[in-house]
DNA sequence: GCCAACGTTGGC
DNA sequence: GCCAACGTTGGC
């Protein structure tokens, strides 16, 4: 059986596919989902071994910027227990914690990374779950998709 | 359980 | 910074 592949979206500003290079390991917890739906994703269908694409959201060019690997499957986020942290949920016991996060290692950075903009100008993307449901965090990628992202991340992109 | 109010996301 | 989409909260 093949592993999965999976989407995961990331605002740069507060942590960047170019952090999880530079972290120790090349290697960082995901943590601070807290959507319900994307919670479920992480804590129940994300396995080891399964594959992510990196996606940077709310900046200047929102773009797939490379990929990485689940290096651990679920457990849960410590950062609901820190009552400093902004992310913090008062509701949350370590008993029955409400948030899991997972840990990914780096790949590598797409030489060309495939824009937002480039998906939505392709019909062979009209059902990706980005451009479907663009809000939610961690999404599912088809082996089909990510083919075609695999030849539209290449430095000469002549697939265009 | 409904639904209005409110908060957040994220492209533009 | 705007605003549409949509997720969450909480009164009833």
């Amino acid at each position: 059986m093949t592993h999965a592949i999976w989407l995961l979206k990331t605002e740069p500003d507060a942590f960047s596919i170019q952090h999880l290079e530079n972290a120790a390991d090349q290697t960082a917890g995901w943590d601070g989902v807290r959507n319900y739906q994307a919670r479920n994703r992480l804590r129940d269908d994300i396995q080891e071994g399964d594959r992510v694409l990196i996606y940077h959201s709310s900046c200047a060019t929102p773009a797939i910027v490379g990929e990485a690997l689940v290096t651990r499957a679920a457990y849960p986020d410590p950062t609901q227990f820190l009552p400093e942290h902004p992310a913090y949920d008062a509701r949350s016991s370590r008993e029955t914690p409400r948030w899991f996060q997972i840990d990914v290692r780096f790949i590598r950075h797409y030489p060309n990374p495939v824009t937002l903009k480039r998906l939505k100008q392709d019909a062979k993307f009209a059902d990706m779950e980005l451009i479907v449901r663009p809000r939610l965090s961690v999404q599912r990628v088809t082996d089909r998709q990510y083919q075609l992202i695999q030849t539209l991340c290449q430095p000469m992109d002549v697939s265009a």
